[in-house]
RNA sequence: GCGGCGGUGGCGAAACGGCAAACGCGAUGCCCUCAAAAGGCAUUGCCCCAUCGGGGCUUGUGGGUUCGACUCCCACCCGCCGCACCA
């Protein structure tokens, strides 16, 4: 038999699955019932600003073992691919390259095409879509109007998070301490007119996961990220003004204890608390300046506060007693309702603040045994702690004051429960060229104008001039900007901005379903067929925004009657990182090599297999050179084992061991692929019984035994596998019906019984399969290593696992 | 600070309350070879007695639950990740 080559085999059967077209399913026609054996698989689609790295390697090939899964147990499997092409990424990638981010993308698009072909991904390519097309985000603004009729988009200022680096408004999730996620540079602030999407409508909504089958660990930094906090908007009023101004807090039996007040410098009250006061230029003076200053500078808890005096008092509706009243910038504008009642005992930020301006600190809680410990702020808040100092709450416990003090605001009309959220609206507008076009035109007299759904899309502009400088580029573009109102006829502009990419990227797992739709994004009856997503796999890094959002669209979507579910991914896995050479890979350390290396150098068959085999996948995992050796030697000892099975005399096919050892491996790779998702064990699996295969090439059952390992490692190493197949006399392995384990071959006349002595091992004797409770203790007292351990002492009681061990328990000397 | 994940041989790891270290890497010895590459066979957690062989110990630390704990519970230490002036 010749040498093993992946790069004879390998194209040879890529060529046979793409003329068999063997991975393209077609849609069901009209009026099919849902198939509860379809099965949805998705991988995150790539950002097309580069090629693949390792992570990428490893991300694609565990939707492949899943595909190739399901499909052979039976399943109707849709497996897509797609690019995620616009947005920053590209625009940069482009910018760095000199050339247009349309020639970039589609430059790179057709580099990973060919390497995801080159490594045998089984991808159904009839549905591949790119976000930069036309055809696609024709129904991006579609959406995108659909979500604005129905009020869930729409315009207003609003400050916002500018990176000067990149000339462009940053989301919040998109800020890093204070840096921009992409560049790095520090974030400045703007006052800007904005698009958002109104997220914030969802977020109860977005805090219910029941039936998802999610890791905790990403609903967790869901909820974290949507971070719902219950509590009580309570109204201090300010006389000299005839204001209410509302505040949100969490410790509402804490009211006594307020004994200031502050407002965000960015609430738009401040301007009319100090108009025409000798207050007045001081405290604009200082709304400007932390306007201006970075956010980076004005977070963190270790920074000394700042902060002005307004000359106003506001009255506590706990005590009735007048307290001073301040802006400062650690009241943020966008988090409850940009004012606090200061509370210097119990609160750390407060405290600080008092000590800085010298307010008194009233202490209003107290543990309810023993004394606080550690100075002021006390923030403990329980059954444990109750009120002093509170009027008719005194004496209370801070659970009950919570209640109590609530409701009796609310006989006063001066406050009711409240819930507020960590999560903000989502801000889409990005001024930026290389994005999906907002369908709006602004017209002088009807104001804003949905572009109508016949004159969609709003197709992208080729600029030669892109490049971000303050304002959108879109709208240097004289002759594109100039557009007849379709309200009015009058004369109106376009809207210059472009949408965020993750707009793109919340809605392409249901174009897949459809994806040449040129009437609609897609038919609902096709998407509730095969939605929602059976299995997503991707980075933990897109745990919370990308898949927020994407939940966001799937609800307001179904709302609005488009889907008939909610949730679009019923299954998330997320994969860790991928190291390779000790550190993780950048190119700015010059680290970077690419999965095409490798795949030149091994073949893709032992790259895939070795991507899943280091460790679990759901871990982060460091490569070395040594890993991919290793596996090809394991691919190179397949081969020749299973070569000379096929090459030895015919075989009579009686069962022996081998037979046993099949059927075994049969059953853990099916529960380790299916069940547990632990791709790594179920390689360790069939290594186990090629081991076992090459003692006895000869044997009777070696043909069953190499078809079965052929068989179980096809969606690591589909290649070989259909290669090594084919030698063994059969065809179309990729089409094949799964093994199934025989549960008479597993059974065994004899099994290890282990025999332990208050639980620690002591002997193992071979015995019947058929024994009887009793019979395993007699065999166990009688042998002569457990008789040394028992010490003629007595047996107070024997445990036994059937099939297993039994335990004798004797009493300690 | 809050939350999550992890800590097992020289290394990556396995063990789904019941034999700790499967599978692999690396290492050592031998075989094949003129030689190398490739491959094969054997050994390989630690300690002790030892001739065959036998005995003991071991999953970050300390406690608990259990007949039995790498696994479950509590506390602590270390590492990584997420969130964080969010009232």
């Amino acid at each position: 038999m010749e040498k093993y080559d992946p790069h004879v085999i390998e194209p040879k059967w890529q060529r046979v699955w793409e003329d068999a077209q063997a991975f393209s399913v077609p849609n069901p026609p009209s009026g099919t019932p849902r198939n509860p054996n379809k099965r949805y698989v998705l991988e995150q689609l790539p950002y097309p600003s580069g090629t693949l790295h390792m992570g990428h390697m490893l991300v694609y090939t565990l939707g492949d073992i899943r595909a190739h899964f399901y499909r052979r147990t039976g399943h109707e499997v849709m497996r897509p691919m797609g690019f995620d092409a616009f947005g920053l990424p590209a625009e940069n990638a482009a910018i760095r390259g000199g050339g247009h981010p349309r020639d970039t993308v589609e430059r790179n698009i057709e580099a990973i095409r060919a390497f995801m072909k080159r490594v045998g991904w089984a991808i159904d390519w009839d549905r591949e879509l790119s976000t930069h097309q036309p055809d696609y985000y024709h129904w991006t603004q579609w959406l995108f109007l659909k979500l604005y009729e129905a009020g869930l988009a729409y315009r207003r200022a609003a400050p916002v998070k500018w990176c000067p680096n990149d000339q462009t408004v940053l989301a919040n999730e998109q800020v890093i301490d204070g840096r921009c996620a992409r560049c790095g540079a520090v974030v400045e602030s703007r006052n800007l007119e904005q698009w958002f999407f109104r997220t914030t409508a969802y977020a109860d909504e977005l805090l219910h996961f029941e039936g998802l089958q999610w890791p905790d660990r990403i609903v967790t930094m869901q909820r974290n990220w949507i971070g719902r906090s219950e509590g009580a908007e309570i109204i201090f009023r300010i006389e000299e003004l005839d204001l209410d101004v509302p505040v949100f807090t969490t410790r509402p039996d804490t009211l006594f204890g307020a004994t200031f007040f502050v407002f965000a410098p960015e609430n738009e009250l401040v301007p009319k608390l100090v108009e025409g006061t000798e207050h007045e230029q001081e405290v604009l003076e200082y709304v400007r300046r932390t306007a201006a200053v970075s956010a980076q500078e004005r977070m963190g808890p270790e920074k000394e506060k700042t902060g002005v005096f307004t000359g106003r008092y506001a009255v506590n509706p706990g005590t009735g007693e007048p307290i001073p009243v301040s802006v400062s910038d650690y009241v943020l504008m966008d988090y409850g309702t940009g004012a606090i009642g200061g509370v210097p005992a119990h609160d750390e930020r407060d405290f600080a603040f008092a000590q800085r301006f010298g307010l008194p600190v009233k202490t209003v809680v107290v543990p309810a045994h023993g004394e606080p410990e550690g100075g002021a702020p006390f923030t403990g808040h329980s059954e444990n702690e109750v009120l002093v100092d509170s009027g008719p709450f005194t004496g209370m416990t801070s659970t009950e004051a919570k209640k109590a003090i609530v409701d009796w605001l609310g006989s006063r009309h001066a406050g009711r429960p409240a819930v507020s959220f960590r999560l903000r609206d989502w801000g889409f507008s990005r001024q930026r060229y290389w994005g999906c076009p907002i369908p709006i035109i602004h017209c002088g007299r009807c104001g804003i104008v949905p572009v109508p759904e016949q004159d969609l899309p709003v197709v992208l502009p080729d600029i030669v001039d892109y490049l971000p400088k303050g304002k959108p580029p879109l709208a240097s573009n004289e002759e594109w900007m100039r557009v007849t109102c379709p309200s009015c006829g009058g004369e109106g502009r376009r809207e210059p901005e472009t949408m965020d990419a993750f707009v793109d990227s919340s809605w392409y797992f249901l174009r897949y379903c459809d994806p040449h739709n040129d009437r609609a994004p897609f038919e609902r009856e096709i998407v509730d067929y095969w939605g929602p997503v059976d299995f997503y796999q991707g980075g933990v890094d897109h745990a919370t925004v990308h898949m927020i959002y994407a939940r966001f669209f799937e609800k307001a979507l179904a709302d609005i009657g488009l889907v008939g579910f909610g949730e679009p991914f019923a299954r998330f896995h997320g994969n860790g990182w991928v190291q390779y050479g000790g550190a993780k890979m950048s190119k700015s350390k010059g680290n970077v090599i690419g999965p095409d290396t490798f795949v030149d150098r091994y073949g893709a068959d032992p790259v895939r297999l070795a991507m899943l085999f280091i460790g679990p996948a759901d871990q982060d995992m460091e490569f070395t050179e040594e890993a991919f050796e290793g596996m090809a030697r394991f691919v190179r000892r397949l081969w020749r084992i299973v070569g000379e099975v096929a090459a030895a005399d015919p075989r009579t096919g009686a069962a022996g061991p081998l037979t046993r050892k099949a059927h075994e491996t049969i059953a853990k790779v099916t529960d380790d692929i299916g069940r547990r998702e632990s791709f790594n064990t179920a390689i360790a699996a069939v290594m186990e019984l090629v081991n076992e295969l090459g003692r006895d090439v000869a044997a009777p059952d070696a043909l069953f035994a190499a078809e079965t390992a052929v068989s179980l490692i096809q969606p690591y190493a589909p290649h070989v596998a259909e290669e090594l197949w084919e030698r063994l006399g059969n065809e179309r392995l990729w089409e094949q019906r799964w093994p199934e384990a025989d549960p008479a071959q597993l059974e065994r006349e004899t099994f290890e019984l282990v025999i332990q002595v208050n639980g620690r091992v002591r002997d193992r004797i071979e015995v019947a399969s058929g024994s009887s409770e009793d019979e395993l203790v007699e065999r166990a007292k009688s042998s002569p290593r457990v008789q040394a351990h028992l010490d003629g002492k007595e047996i107070e009681q024997a445990i036994v696992v059937p099939g297993k061990l039994v335990n004798l328990v004797v009493r300690s000397p």
